[in-house]
DNA sequence: AAGTGGTCTAGACCACTAT
DNA sequence: TAGTGGTCTAGACCACTTA
Protein backbone atom coordinates (compact mmCIF):
# COMPACT_ATOMS: atom_id res chain seq x y z
CA UNK A 1 0.00 0.00 0.00
CA UNK A 2 1.03 3.91 -1.04
CA UNK A 3 0.78 6.22 1.67
CA UNK A 4 -2.56 7.62 0.70
CA UNK A 5 -2.36 11.18 0.13
CA UNK A 6 -5.44 13.40 -1.23
CA UNK A 7 -6.25 12.27 -4.83
CA UNK A 8 -6.03 16.27 -5.53
CA UNK A 9 -2.73 16.44 -4.73
CA UNK A 10 -1.73 13.65 -6.51
CA UNK A 11 -3.29 15.37 -9.81
CA UNK A 12 -1.17 18.55 -8.99
CA UNK A 13 1.92 16.85 -8.49
CA UNK A 14 1.46 15.00 -11.51
CA UNK A 15 1.71 18.38 -13.21
CA UNK A 16 3.88 20.16 -11.21
CA UNK A 17 6.57 17.70 -11.79
CA UNK A 18 6.95 18.17 -15.58
CA UNK A 19 6.51 21.90 -15.18
CA UNK A 20 9.28 22.60 -12.68
CA UNK A 21 11.49 19.96 -14.40
CA UNK A 22 10.72 22.15 -17.72
CA UNK A 23 9.06 18.68 -19.33
CA UNK A 24 5.99 21.13 -19.69
CA UNK A 25 7.59 24.97 -20.61
CA UNK A 26 5.98 27.75 -20.39
CA UNK A 27 2.52 29.00 -22.56
CA UNK A 28 1.84 25.19 -22.75
CA UNK A 29 -1.93 24.06 -22.59
CA UNK A 30 -2.45 21.72 -19.82
CA UNK A 31 -5.35 19.15 -19.98
CA UNK A 32 -8.82 20.15 -19.59
CA UNK A 33 -10.72 19.80 -16.18
CA UNK A 34 -12.50 16.63 -18.05
CA UNK A 35 -9.70 15.58 -19.29
CA UNK A 36 -8.10 15.78 -16.26
CA UNK A 37 -10.87 14.01 -14.37
CA UNK A 38 -10.99 10.73 -16.50
CA UNK A 39 -6.98 10.60 -16.76
CA UNK A 40 -6.74 10.41 -13.05
CA UNK A 41 -10.34 8.99 -12.64
CA UNK A 42 -11.76 11.51 -10.34
CA UNK A 43 -14.48 13.96 -10.07
CA UNK A 44 -13.90 16.89 -11.80
CA UNK A 45 -13.59 18.61 -9.31
CA UNK A 46 -10.74 17.39 -7.85
CA UNK A 47 -9.34 18.02 -11.26
CA UNK A 48 -10.82 21.53 -10.40
CA UNK A 49 -9.58 21.79 -6.91
CA UNK A 50 -5.52 20.57 -8.26
CA UNK A 51 -5.73 23.18 -10.72
CA UNK A 52 -6.38 25.87 -8.34
CA UNK A 53 -3.89 24.72 -6.33
CA UNK A 54 -1.38 25.17 -9.24
CA UNK A 55 -2.61 28.59 -9.61
CA UNK A 56 -2.73 29.86 -6.24
CA UNK A 57 1.36 28.51 -6.18
CA UNK A 58 1.78 30.74 -9.57
CA UNK A 59 2.65 27.43 -11.91
CA UNK A 60 -0.23 27.59 -13.46
CA UNK A 61 -2.65 30.29 -14.95
CA UNK A 62 -6.36 30.31 -16.47
CA UNK A 63 -7.52 31.21 -20.03
CA UNK A 64 -11.09 30.94 -18.86
CA UNK A 65 -13.14 29.35 -22.06
CA UNK A 66 -10.08 28.85 -23.43
CA UNK A 67 -8.17 26.26 -20.76
CA UNK A 68 -4.77 26.29 -18.17
CA UNK A 69 -1.77 26.79 -19.42
CA UNK A 70 1.25 26.94 -17.73
CA UNK A 71 2.53 30.36 -16.26
CA UNK A 72 5.27 32.59 -18.14
CA UNK A 73 7.25 34.12 -16.10
CA UNK A 74 7.69 37.89 -15.99
CA UNK A 75 10.53 39.35 -16.43
CA UNK A 76 13.24 39.31 -13.77
CA UNK A 77 14.81 42.94 -13.63
CA UNK A 78 17.81 42.63 -11.35
CA UNK A 79 19.11 44.81 -9.27
CA UNK A 80 22.38 44.00 -8.66
CA UNK A 81 23.72 44.69 -5.34
CA UNK A 82 27.54 44.50 -4.93
CA UNK A 83 29.96 45.68 -2.28
CA UNK A 84 31.83 47.41 -5.02
CA UNK A 85 28.68 48.98 -6.37
CA UNK A 86 25.99 50.10 -4.15
CA UNK A 87 23.53 52.18 -6.02
CA UNK A 88 20.47 50.16 -6.15
CA UNK A 89 19.60 51.93 -9.18
CA UNK A 90 22.10 51.54 -11.38
CA UNK A 91 20.63 50.11 -14.23
CA UNK A 92 17.09 51.98 -14.13
CA UNK A 93 15.99 55.69 -14.56
CA UNK A 94 15.09 57.24 -11.07
CA UNK A 95 12.47 59.71 -11.07
CA UNK A 96 12.56 62.16 -8.74
CA UNK A 97 9.38 62.37 -6.28
CA UNK A 98 10.38 65.39 -3.92
CA UNK A 99 13.15 66.05 -1.40
CA UNK A 100 12.39 67.89 2.00
CA UNK A 101 13.72 67.96 5.55
CA UNK A 102 11.89 66.61 7.96
CA UNK A 103 12.13 65.49 11.67
CA UNK A 104 13.85 61.97 12.07
CA UNK A 105 10.57 59.57 13.51
CA UNK A 106 11.63 56.95 15.74
CA UNK A 107 12.42 53.79 13.51
CA UNK A 108 15.14 56.00 11.35
CA UNK A 109 16.66 57.54 14.12
CA UNK A 110 17.57 54.58 15.57
CA UNK A 111 18.85 53.03 12.21
CA UNK A 112 20.68 56.33 11.81
CA UNK A 113 21.70 56.23 15.39
CA UNK A 114 20.14 60.15 16.03
CA UNK A 115 17.65 61.82 18.51
CA UNK A 116 13.98 61.15 17.41
CA UNK A 117 13.44 65.08 15.79
CA UNK A 118 16.76 65.36 14.44
CA UNK A 119 16.69 67.05 11.59
CA UNK A 120 16.79 65.01 8.25
CA UNK A 121 16.99 65.14 4.56
CA UNK A 122 14.25 62.98 3.29
CA UNK A 123 14.57 61.86 -0.95
CA UNK A 124 12.16 59.81 -2.97
CA UNK A 125 12.72 57.94 -6.02
CA UNK A 126 11.00 55.84 -8.28
CA UNK A 127 12.75 53.66 -10.11
CA UNK A 128 11.93 52.36 -13.67
CA UNK A 129 12.77 49.37 -15.59
CA UNK A 130 11.47 49.86 -19.30
CA UNK A 131 8.59 51.80 -18.03
CA UNK A 132 7.77 49.38 -15.85
CA UNK A 133 7.83 50.89 -11.69
CA UNK A 134 9.78 48.22 -10.15
CA UNK A 135 11.13 50.23 -7.12
CA UNK A 136 10.29 53.10 -4.79
CA UNK A 137 13.77 54.56 -3.08
CA UNK A 138 13.12 56.58 0.27
CA UNK A 139 16.50 57.89 1.63
CA UNK A 140 17.27 60.01 5.04
CA UNK A 141 20.23 61.15 5.76
CA UNK A 142 21.16 63.60 8.90
CA UNK A 143 21.47 67.49 7.34
CA UNK A 144 24.11 67.93 9.63
CA UNK A 145 26.38 66.06 7.19
CA UNK A 146 26.32 68.13 4.27
CA UNK A 147 24.43 71.60 5.31
CA UNK A 148 25.95 74.05 3.87
CA UNK A 149 27.64 72.56 0.97
CA UNK A 150 26.05 72.00 -2.30
CA UNK A 151 26.48 67.90 -2.00
CA UNK A 152 23.18 68.10 -0.18
CA UNK A 153 20.21 65.79 -1.21
CA UNK A 154 18.41 68.19 -2.11
CA UNK A 155 21.35 69.62 -4.62
CA UNK A 156 22.11 66.52 -6.12
CA UNK A 157 21.12 67.21 -9.43
CA UNK A 158 20.12 63.51 -10.66
CA UNK A 159 19.98 60.45 -8.29
CA UNK A 160 23.88 60.53 -7.81
CA UNK A 161 25.07 57.45 -5.61
CA UNK A 162 24.75 58.37 -2.11
CA UNK A 163 28.45 56.86 -1.82
CA UNK A 164 29.72 59.30 -4.42
CA UNK A 165 27.93 62.48 -3.45
CA UNK A 166 28.96 61.90 0.51
CA UNK A 167 32.39 61.23 -0.85
CA UNK A 168 32.50 64.25 -2.27
CA UNK A 169 31.06 65.79 0.97
CA UNK A 170 34.02 64.14 3.14
CA UNK A 171 32.25 61.40 4.51
CA UNK A 172 34.01 58.57 2.94
CA UNK A 173 30.99 55.12 2.94
CA UNK A 174 32.70 51.72 3.87
CA UNK A 175 29.92 49.47 4.68
CA UNK A 176 26.29 48.64 3.95
CA UNK A 177 24.18 46.85 6.13
CA UNK A 178 21.10 45.44 3.86
CA UNK A 179 18.19 44.25 6.07
CA UNK A 180 15.94 42.31 3.56
CA UNK A 181 11.98 41.35 4.30
CA UNK A 182 9.04 40.25 3.03
CA UNK A 183 5.66 41.74 3.72
CA UNK A 184 2.46 42.96 1.93
CA UNK A 185 2.37 46.41 0.26
CA UNK A 186 0.60 49.32 1.85
CA UNK A 187 -1.27 51.23 -0.21
CA UNK A 188 1.28 54.60 -1.40
CA UNK A 189 3.02 52.00 -2.45
CA UNK A 190 0.64 49.65 -4.15
CA UNK A 191 -0.34 52.50 -5.98
CA UNK A 192 3.33 53.14 -7.28
CA UNK A 193 3.86 49.80 -8.14
CA UNK A 194 0.73 49.49 -10.07
CA UNK A 195 0.34 46.17 -7.86
CA UNK A 196 -2.78 45.62 -5.45
CA UNK A 197 -2.14 46.15 -2.08
CA UNK A 198 -1.93 43.18 -0.06
CA UNK A 199 0.43 41.46 -2.25
CA UNK A 200 3.32 40.91 -0.86
CA UNK A 201 6.60 43.23 -1.53
CA UNK A 202 10.59 42.93 -0.89
CA UNK A 203 11.35 45.27 0.87
CA UNK A 204 15.14 46.53 1.86
CA UNK A 205 16.23 47.92 4.77
CA UNK A 206 19.90 49.70 4.04
CA UNK A 207 22.10 51.93 6.19
CA UNK A 208 25.69 53.05 4.68
CA UNK A 209 28.09 53.15 7.15
CA UNK A 210 31.43 55.51 7.57
CA UNK A 211 33.60 53.62 10.23
CA UNK A 212 31.01 52.60 12.98
CA UNK A 213 29.01 55.34 11.73
CA UNK A 214 25.38 54.87 9.94
CA UNK A 215 25.16 58.04 7.61
CA UNK A 216 22.39 57.57 5.24
CA UNK A 217 19.65 55.20 5.64
CA UNK A 218 17.15 53.69 3.24
CA UNK A 219 13.51 52.10 2.20
CA UNK A 220 13.90 50.06 -0.93
CA UNK A 221 10.58 49.12 -1.97
CA UNK A 222 10.32 46.84 -5.12
CA UNK A 223 7.69 44.64 -6.52
CA UNK A 224 8.68 41.19 -6.00
CA UNK A 225 7.42 39.45 -8.99
CA UNK A 226 10.27 39.64 -11.72
CA UNK A 227 12.13 40.95 -9.25
CA UNK A 228 15.62 39.79 -8.47
CA UNK A 229 18.39 41.02 -5.54
CA UNK A 230 21.56 39.76 -6.87
CA UNK A 231 24.30 39.83 -4.00
CA UNK A 232 27.81 39.12 -5.02
CA UNK A 233 29.99 37.99 -2.24
CA UNK A 234 33.67 37.76 -1.61
CA UNK A 235 35.25 35.07 0.59
CA UNK A 236 37.36 36.47 2.61
CA UNK A 237 40.42 33.87 2.35
CA UNK A 238 40.51 31.94 5.44
CA UNK A 239 41.56 28.72 7.13
CA UNK A 240 39.35 26.19 7.19
CA UNK A 241 38.99 24.12 10.18
CA UNK A 242 41.67 20.82 9.62
CA UNK A 243 43.73 20.20 6.53
CA UNK A 244 44.46 22.94 4.43
CA UNK A 245 43.52 22.68 1.04
CA UNK A 246 46.36 22.50 -1.76
CA UNK B 1 -28.08 46.92 -7.35
CA UNK B 2 -24.66 45.42 -6.06
CA UNK B 3 -21.99 44.70 -8.86
CA UNK B 4 -22.23 40.90 -8.68
CA UNK B 5 -18.80 39.41 -6.94
CA UNK B 6 -19.20 35.77 -6.55
CA UNK B 7 -20.49 34.93 -3.71
CA UNK B 8 -17.42 33.24 -2.15
CA UNK B 9 -15.70 36.40 -2.17
CA UNK B 10 -18.24 38.12 -0.60
CA UNK B 11 -17.67 35.63 2.59
CA UNK B 12 -14.44 36.44 2.52
CA UNK B 13 -14.86 40.34 2.61
CA UNK B 14 -16.98 39.67 5.14
CA UNK B 15 -14.15 38.11 7.49
CA UNK B 16 -11.51 39.63 5.83
CA UNK B 17 -12.10 43.36 6.88
CA UNK B 18 -12.73 42.64 10.00
CA UNK B 19 -9.68 40.52 10.31
CA UNK B 20 -7.23 43.11 8.99
CA UNK B 21 -8.68 45.89 11.22
CA UNK B 22 -8.43 44.13 14.18
CA UNK B 23 -12.49 43.66 15.34
CA UNK B 24 -11.18 39.89 14.87
CA UNK B 25 -8.04 39.74 16.72
CA UNK B 26 -5.12 37.10 16.22
CA UNK B 27 -6.56 33.61 17.77
CA UNK B 28 -10.42 34.36 17.54
CA UNK B 29 -12.13 31.34 16.55
CA UNK B 30 -14.39 32.42 13.52
CA UNK B 31 -17.89 30.82 12.38
CA UNK B 32 -17.92 27.52 11.49
CA UNK B 33 -18.39 26.37 7.52
CA UNK B 34 -21.80 25.74 8.62
CA UNK B 35 -22.68 28.39 9.99
CA UNK B 36 -21.33 30.63 7.41
CA UNK B 37 -23.76 28.91 5.13
CA UNK B 38 -26.72 29.29 7.16
CA UNK B 39 -26.12 32.94 8.09
CA UNK B 40 -24.76 33.54 4.08
CA UNK B 41 -27.47 31.23 2.66
CA UNK B 42 -24.90 30.06 0.52
CA UNK B 43 -23.67 26.24 0.29
CA UNK B 44 -21.17 25.32 2.63
CA UNK B 45 -18.62 24.37 -0.71
CA UNK B 46 -18.38 28.31 -1.43
CA UNK B 47 -18.22 29.27 2.49
CA UNK B 48 -15.22 26.28 2.26
CA UNK B 49 -14.09 28.33 -0.73
CA UNK B 50 -14.03 31.83 1.58
CA UNK B 51 -12.46 29.83 3.82
CA UNK B 52 -9.77 28.69 1.95
CA UNK B 53 -8.90 32.00 0.47
CA UNK B 54 -7.92 33.53 3.50
CA UNK B 55 -5.59 30.81 4.26
CA UNK B 56 -3.74 31.24 1.36
CA UNK B 57 -3.89 35.29 1.92
CA UNK B 58 -2.07 34.05 5.37
CA UNK B 59 -4.62 35.56 7.49
CA UNK B 60 -6.49 32.56 8.54
CA UNK B 61 -5.58 29.00 9.91
CA UNK B 62 -7.44 25.84 10.01
CA UNK B 63 -7.43 23.32 12.99
CA UNK B 64 -8.83 20.61 11.77
CA UNK B 65 -11.78 19.27 14.19
CA UNK B 66 -11.74 22.56 15.80
CA UNK B 67 -12.34 25.19 13.72
CA UNK B 68 -10.56 28.40 11.82
CA UNK B 69 -8.90 30.83 13.47
CA UNK B 70 -7.48 34.13 13.23
CA UNK B 71 -3.64 33.53 12.62
CA UNK B 72 -0.99 35.06 14.77
CA UNK B 73 2.21 36.63 13.62
CA UNK B 74 5.15 34.61 14.21
CA UNK B 75 8.59 35.88 15.70
CA UNK B 76 11.07 37.48 13.42
CA UNK B 77 14.27 34.88 12.79
CA UNK B 78 17.57 36.98 11.52
CA UNK B 79 19.25 34.76 9.10
CA UNK B 80 22.89 37.11 8.67
CA UNK B 81 24.53 36.77 5.20
CA UNK B 82 27.97 38.06 4.90
CA UNK B 83 30.49 37.24 3.07
CA UNK B 84 32.48 35.78 5.77
CA UNK B 85 29.86 33.72 6.88
CA UNK B 86 28.41 32.13 4.31
CA UNK B 87 26.90 29.38 5.63
CA UNK B 88 22.94 29.66 6.08
CA UNK B 89 22.48 27.61 8.56
CA UNK B 90 24.56 29.11 10.79
CA UNK B 91 22.92 29.88 13.93
CA UNK B 92 20.13 27.34 13.52
CA UNK B 93 19.39 23.34 13.88
CA UNK B 94 19.68 21.43 10.27
CA UNK B 95 17.59 18.62 9.52
CA UNK B 96 18.56 16.43 7.16
CA UNK B 97 16.14 15.27 4.60
CA UNK B 98 18.46 12.82 2.99
CA UNK B 99 21.27 12.91 0.16
CA UNK B 100 21.13 11.31 -2.84
CA UNK B 101 22.97 11.10 -6.52
CA UNK B 102 20.24 12.66 -9.86
CA UNK B 103 20.84 13.68 -13.12
CA UNK B 104 21.15 17.55 -13.55
CA UNK B 105 17.80 19.12 -14.58
CA UNK B 106 18.14 21.99 -16.96
CA UNK B 107 18.06 24.43 -13.87
CA UNK B 108 20.54 23.22 -11.89
CA UNK B 109 22.82 22.37 -14.53
CA UNK B 110 23.03 26.04 -16.53
CA UNK B 111 23.36 27.42 -12.61
CA UNK B 112 26.34 24.76 -12.20
CA UNK B 113 27.46 25.14 -16.20
CA UNK B 114 27.40 21.21 -16.41
CA UNK B 115 25.69 19.28 -18.93
CA UNK B 116 21.95 18.27 -18.41
CA UNK B 117 22.13 14.57 -16.74
CA UNK B 118 25.76 15.14 -15.56
CA UNK B 119 25.63 13.54 -12.21
CA UNK B 120 24.91 15.34 -9.17
CA UNK B 121 24.89 14.83 -5.17
CA UNK B 122 21.16 16.65 -4.27
CA UNK B 123 21.16 17.22 -0.44
CA UNK B 124 18.08 18.51 1.58
CA UNK B 125 18.02 20.18 4.80
CA UNK B 126 14.93 21.62 6.94
CA UNK B 127 16.31 24.61 9.35
CA UNK B 128 14.46 25.26 12.39
CA UNK B 129 14.27 28.54 15.26
CA UNK B 130 13.33 27.69 18.13
CA UNK B 131 11.87 24.32 16.96
CA UNK B 132 10.39 26.31 13.84
CA UNK B 133 10.91 25.61 10.75
CA UNK B 134 12.13 28.54 8.85
CA UNK B 135 14.18 27.42 5.77
CA UNK B 136 14.38 24.63 3.04
CA UNK B 137 17.86 24.26 2.01
CA UNK B 138 18.25 21.75 -1.16
CA UNK B 139 21.99 21.30 -2.84
CA UNK B 140 23.71 20.37 -5.83
CA UNK B 141 26.86 19.68 -6.26
CA UNK B 142 28.66 17.68 -9.11
CA UNK B 143 29.71 14.69 -8.05
CA UNK B 144 32.58 14.78 -9.62
CA UNK B 145 34.29 16.78 -7.39
CA UNK B 146 34.41 15.11 -4.53
CA UNK B 147 33.80 11.35 -5.70
CA UNK B 148 36.00 8.41 -4.11
CA UNK B 149 37.32 11.27 -1.50
CA UNK B 150 35.06 11.01 2.18
CA UNK B 151 34.18 14.27 1.63
CA UNK B 152 31.46 13.89 -0.42
CA UNK B 153 27.72 15.09 0.81
CA UNK B 154 26.95 12.05 1.62
CA UNK B 155 29.60 11.18 3.90
CA UNK B 156 29.56 14.97 5.74
CA UNK B 157 28.54 13.71 9.30
CA UNK B 158 26.77 16.70 9.91
CA UNK B 159 25.57 19.92 7.83
CA UNK B 160 28.86 20.98 7.31
CA UNK B 161 29.74 24.27 5.74
CA UNK B 162 29.94 23.36 2.01
CA UNK B 163 32.68 25.63 2.30
CA UNK B 164 34.77 24.09 4.53
CA UNK B 165 33.97 20.51 3.16
CA UNK B 166 35.31 21.72 -0.24
CA UNK B 167 38.14 22.96 1.14
CA UNK B 168 39.21 19.58 2.52
CA UNK B 169 38.27 18.28 -0.62
CA UNK B 170 40.74 20.85 -2.56
CA UNK B 171 38.38 23.04 -3.94
CA UNK B 172 38.75 26.64 -2.21
CA UNK B 173 35.55 28.74 -2.55
CA UNK B 174 36.15 32.24 -3.14
CA UNK B 175 32.92 33.51 -4.45
CA UNK B 176 29.46 33.17 -3.53
CA UNK B 177 26.27 34.64 -5.98
CA UNK B 178 23.31 34.82 -4.10
CA UNK B 179 19.76 35.73 -5.98
CA UNK B 180 17.08 37.08 -4.01
CA UNK B 181 13.29 36.57 -4.82
CA UNK B 182 10.06 36.11 -3.68
CA UNK B 183 7.67 33.77 -5.15
CA UNK B 184 4.65 31.83 -3.62
CA UNK B 185 5.07 28.85 -1.16
CA UNK B 186 4.67 25.19 -3.50
CA UNK B 187 3.33 22.18 -1.83
CA UNK B 188 5.84 20.38 -0.41
CA UNK B 189 7.70 23.72 0.52
CA UNK B 190 4.57 24.96 2.02
CA UNK B 191 4.22 22.16 4.08
CA UNK B 192 7.63 21.77 5.38
CA UNK B 193 7.50 25.79 6.14
CA UNK B 194 4.01 25.49 8.16
CA UNK B 195 2.27 27.95 5.74
CA UNK B 196 -0.26 27.60 3.38
CA UNK B 197 0.60 26.69 -0.36
CA UNK B 198 -0.06 30.67 -2.22
CA UNK B 199 1.95 31.98 0.88
CA UNK B 200 4.88 34.07 -0.24
CA UNK B 201 8.58 33.08 0.08
CA UNK B 202 11.65 34.22 -0.18
CA UNK B 203 14.12 32.15 -1.94
CA UNK B 204 17.38 32.49 -2.80
CA UNK B 205 19.42 30.90 -5.59
CA UNK B 206 22.43 30.64 -4.16
CA UNK B 207 25.86 29.72 -5.82
CA UNK B 208 29.77 29.05 -4.52
CA UNK B 209 32.55 29.67 -7.28
CA UNK B 210 35.78 28.48 -6.70
CA UNK B 211 37.47 30.93 -9.49
CA UNK B 212 35.03 31.11 -12.06
CA UNK B 213 33.97 27.67 -12.09
CA UNK B 214 30.29 27.28 -10.08
CA UNK B 215 31.20 24.04 -7.55
CA UNK B 216 27.82 24.32 -5.77
CA UNK B 217 24.26 25.49 -6.05
CA UNK B 218 21.47 25.61 -3.80
CA UNK B 219 17.81 26.61 -3.22
CA UNK B 220 17.36 28.20 -0.11
CA UNK B 221 13.12 29.23 0.38
CA UNK B 222 12.44 30.78 3.93
CA UNK B 223 9.33 31.25 5.39
CA UNK B 224 8.78 35.09 4.59
CA UNK B 225 6.89 36.15 7.75
CA UNK B 226 9.13 37.32 10.37
CA UNK B 227 12.19 35.98 7.94
CA UNK B 228 14.87 38.63 7.31
CA UNK B 229 18.01 38.33 5.50
CA UNK B 230 20.79 40.65 7.07
CA UNK B 231 23.69 41.27 4.45
CA UNK B 232 26.51 42.98 5.77
CA UNK B 233 28.82 44.52 2.79
CA UNK B 234 32.10 45.73 2.62
CA UNK B 235 33.02 48.33 0.05
CA UNK B 236 35.95 48.27 -1.57
CA UNK B 237 37.86 51.47 -1.37
CA UNK B 238 37.62 53.32 -4.49
CA UNK B 239 37.95 56.72 -6.25
CA UNK B 240 34.87 58.42 -6.82
CA UNK B 241 34.52 60.26 -9.78
CA UNK B 242 36.04 64.08 -9.06
CA UNK B 243 37.66 65.54 -5.98
CA UNK B 244 39.12 62.67 -3.47
CA UNK B 245 37.65 63.49 -0.10
CA UNK B 246 40.50 63.93 2.54
C1' DA C 1 -21.92 12.00 21.17
C1' DA C 2 -21.83 16.10 18.63
C1' DG C 3 -19.46 19.25 15.98
C1' DT C 4 -15.70 20.29 12.93
C1' DG C 5 -12.55 20.46 8.99
C1' DG C 6 -10.72 17.57 4.90
C1' DT C 7 -12.02 15.24 1.16
C1' DC C 8 -14.98 13.52 -2.53
C1' DT C 9 -18.99 12.64 -5.84
C1' DA C 10 -22.51 13.86 -9.31
C1' DG C 11 -24.74 16.74 -10.99
C1' DA C 12 -25.88 21.97 -12.85
C1' DC C 13 -25.83 26.86 -15.25
C1' DC C 14 -23.26 30.72 -17.12
C1' DA C 15 -19.96 33.39 -20.02
C1' DC C 16 -16.43 32.89 -22.73
C1' DT C 17 -13.23 30.97 -26.54
C1' DA C 18 -12.31 28.37 -30.42
C1' DT C 19 -13.81 26.45 -34.81
C1' DT D 1 -21.69 24.73 -31.93
C1' DA D 2 -18.74 22.35 -28.86
C1' DG D 3 -15.50 22.83 -25.39
C1' DT D 4 -13.71 25.40 -21.60
C1' DG D 5 -13.13 27.58 -17.04
C1' DG D 6 -15.87 29.86 -13.04
C1' DT D 7 -19.24 29.17 -10.02
C1' DC D 8 -22.70 26.71 -7.28
C1' DT D 9 -25.74 23.02 -5.07
C1' DA D 10 -26.79 18.88 -2.29
C1' DG D 11 -25.48 15.45 -0.75
C1' DA D 12 -21.67 11.94 1.58
C1' DC D 13 -17.77 9.62 4.56
C1' DC D 14 -13.72 10.01 7.50
C1' DA D 15 -10.63 11.50 11.32
C1' DC D 16 -10.29 14.49 14.63
C1' DT D 17 -11.39 17.71 18.63
C1' DT D 18 -14.43 19.09 22.13
C1' DA D 19 -17.46 18.47 25.68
Amino acid sequence: METSSPRYLMVAESLRRPILEGRLPPGTRLPSRAQLAVRHRVSEQVSRHALRLLMTEGLVESRPGSGYYVRRRPMAHRLPRTGSDTGPMGTFLGEHLGATTIAAAPAEAARLNVRVGESLYRTRHLARSEEIPVMIHTSWEPTALTRGTNHSPLHASTDENPVDRLARAGTVVDRVLECVTVRPAREPEAELLGTEPGQAALVIERTHFSGQRPVETSHLVAAPEGCELVYRLSLSPRMPSPRPSP
